[in-house]
DNA sequence: CCTGGAGTTGTCCTA
DNA sequence: TTAGGACAACTCCAG
């Protein structure tokens, strides 16, 4: 008997899923199989909350699934050889996946599209994780845009509230029960760090609130659309007219992956060469200051504490210390970016790497290099009554709590120079 | 090809 | 107290 395998990656859901509802049209049973891909993981903390969250939400699929005498496939290892064993194991007729972005998901489904070819296996993959993908937003030439309000109105123009996939019967799946590995099987254990349901209806205040790090209105989003637990369609069906802000944020989404598809090298690289000889300072104990929300500026100090603790920051505290790190440390914001990829349970590499070089002025469409937070100032516009900055900051007005690492005027002019002296 | 308007999220100084 | 201009030009993009 021959089998349709849907591979999960990060479309970790069963409602709304372009490849899956395909691969349940196809005449063949299908068995969906999830691959922990050992090359990654091999680079996290054995407690890794994301892990965590993929874990529980595979899960949550397979209980499903078993409700109906199915199951995912769970397997750990390198995916090559993971799809050789496969390829052994069962008569395959067809992959179906969800199109991923990334330079390293690319260079994988190249790879793996090419040995099931050998083997006279079809390899299928779909737009799912976008409105748009890269080369549907496009200038009348033809080429890319770099710049966000163009794009933004482009995307909006041919913008039409798109389909949900109709739901589907269990009836076509492979009727075989796995029984799913433990956590600790994979080599990871359970996390004190958890990710957050999502709540739709906050994206109703987003635009009041999104500047006031206290208001906890964030929709946490974040992480279920890096893993595909919801999905964007979904979410955008769901929006009103007046959620026209929050919209404009999940187009950034697609334009910063639009960016790291056509642009790869900004995975390493400044976007705009123009700035590559900036001199940054990169003096670790600055870096450890920042990292362990030491610096002495509250705003920076809550951020990387509320980071640290729970996985998440504020859209706006992330430019607050992101600027910080560039500008008044003169520190590279690739350790920056490294350091919130770590962290955030809501990674996305073409966001977090679009942001960072937005916030230190080497990016496309990015903030000029003489835009400077300052700190205290931020604090002022955005956490007047200094709730926020005392919820993460315990001993904030103590003797415990540092002095300012480094003094905001002498910072702001001594980037000012180094931008000035490394610009060419 | 030329042209003109515009560009996520600020801050600081001066009048 | 507050409003306006400087910061620094440059590149992008549509017409």
């Amino acid at each position: 008997m021959k089998l349709t395998i849907h591979w999960f990656r990060r479309d970790l859901r069963l409602a709304d899923n372009t490849a899956l509802s395909e691969a349940l049209e196809s005449k063949n049973n299908v068995l969906p199989i999830f691959i922990f891909d050992e090359e990654i993981l091999s680079e996290l903390r054995d407690d890794d909350p994301r892990v965590n969250f993929i874990y529980d939400s595979l899960k949550l699929i397979d209980q499903k699934l078993k409700e109906h005498n199915s199951s995912v496939l769970c397997l750990k290892g390198k995916p090559f050889e993971i799809w050789k064993k496969l390829i052994q194991n069962y008569s395959i007729e067809s992959v179906y996946t969800n199109k991923d972005y990334e330079p390293y998901a690319k260079e994988r489904d190249l790879k793996i599209k090419a040995l099931l070819k050998a083997h006279g296996i079809e390899f299928l993959s779909f737009k799912d994780q976008v409105i748009y993908e890269e080369q549907e937003i496009v200038k009348n030439d033809g080429s890319p845009y770099t710049m966000f309000t163009p794009y933004k109105n482009k995307w909006l123009r041919l913008f039409t509230c798109p389909d949900t996939k109709p739901p589907f019967s269990f009836i076509n799946f492979y009727k075989v029960t796995f029984q799913m590995p433990s956590l600790e099987e994979i080599g990871f254990q359970s996390s004190n760090i958890r990710v957050r349901n999502y709540d739709l209806l906050k994206v109703d205040d987003y635009a009041e609130n999104r500047d006031l790090p206290i208001n906890d209105s964030t929709s946490y989003l974040g992480p279920h659309l890096r893993f595909g637990t919801i999905s964007v369609r979904h979410i955008i069906s769901q929006l009103k007219p007046q959620n026209d802000v929050f919209l404009s944020e999940l187009i950034w989404r697609e334009f910063f992956i639009q960016i790291l598809h056509n642009y790869p090298h900004v995975v390493h690289q400044n976007f705009r060469s123009k700035y590559d000889g900036v001199e940054w300072l990169n003096n670790n104990s600055d870096f450890e200051k920042w990292c362990n929300g030491r610096t002495g500026y509250p705003m920076v100090d809550a951020g990387m504490r509320q980071l640290n603790e729970t996985g998440y920051m504020h859209n706006r505290v992330r430019m607050i210390t992101a600027g910080f790190l560039c500008k008044h440390l003169l520190i590279d914001w690739r350790w920056g970016e490294a350091y919130f990829a770590k962290k955030l349970l809501d990674y996305e590499l073409s966001s977090n790497n679009g942001n960072w070089q937005w916030a230190a002025g080497t990016g496309c469409d990015a903030a000029p290099y003489f835009r400077i937070f300052n700190p205290m100032e931020q604090l002022k516009k955005f956490d007047k009554d200094k709730s926020y900055i005392k919820k993460w900051i315990t001993e904030y007005g103590s003797d415990a709590y540092p002095e300012p690492m480094v003094e905001h005027t002498f910072a702001r002019s001594r980037a000012l120079k180094a931008y000035q002296i490394g610009m060419n």
